[in-house]
DNA sequence: TCAACTTACATGCACGTGCATTTGATGTCA
DNA sequence: TGACATCAAATGCACGTGCATGTAAGTTGA
């Protein structure tokens, strides 16, 4: 009835959806109960560490969203929840004023440092 | 700094990450503009005529409860959607009062057999 | 038989998300 | 210049979700 590849796609999407489900559900509550932060906030502490290595700040708000499954509104929503929680700050660009610089505080990376070592562990948890 | 073992989980997550957004938001997307279901309804429909097969309709909540990624809440309202299209009927067990057997109607079985087609295409085009 | 517990499902509520729109700043071209 | 398109980010809104709780039905044990 079936082509074979068709039974491997359903099959492969089924293991998908399974990982994807307990792995980030466990990261959610994980990152929530320990430090207090939500995944997709993680997430961009994360972007925002590699990309200011050195100081040097260059992360806009439009870089990370290429960066992440993440829509403008939800990112733009996400960044304000960290910057009332005092990890990271917006700064207005001089160059393009539409334009806003994000940087982490030394609170932010703090708590990213210390959430990193769960966040690898749920990982290794479930896919290594 | 490293080991290799947690550079290769990061990768993995990056690239189910990468999988599930894509291939969820475009079944999302196909599913909803083609055959106005969204991704939970139809998986709901799926599990449904897996367990219906030959018209016994044993399917109660809980049996798709465990089978499915979401909550009994979730579920309970999705199965409210679906009644309200008219795609599926709610019956009262005898032996068990305070259980549902779920069946599929004649539209309902209609609009999967539509939808199952799109489904398909898309897990082929992501994952195939 | 009755009180306490458990189960199946529904519902109130808060929250994060995406979409559409708005606001304000930056090109662009006549 | 000035009118118009484009862009970055914020915001109103609707929606689906999970958690906690409620409701009604079944089960257990003295």
């Amino acid at each position: 009835m079936e082509a074979p590849a068709e039974v491997d796609v359903c099959a492969k999407w089924s293991e998908t959806l399974r990982v994807y489900h307990n792995t980030s559900c466990e990261l959610e509550s994980e990152l929530q109960a320990r430090h207090a932060l939500g995944l997709s906030e993680f997430e961009v502490l994360l972007i925002l560490t590699r990309n200011c290595s050195g100081h040097t700040s260059k992360a806009k708000m439009k870089d990370i969203e290429a960066e992440m499954y993440l829509s403008q509104s939800a990112l733009s929503r996400t960044v304000t929840r960290l910057e009332k929680a005092g990890l990271i700050t917006r700064a207005v660009c001089d160059f393009d004023r539409r334009a806003n610089f994000l940087m982490l505080t030394p609170a932010g990376e703090a708590r990213f440092n210390e959430a990193k070592t769960t966040h690898r562990a749920v990982l290794l948890k479930h896919l290594g």
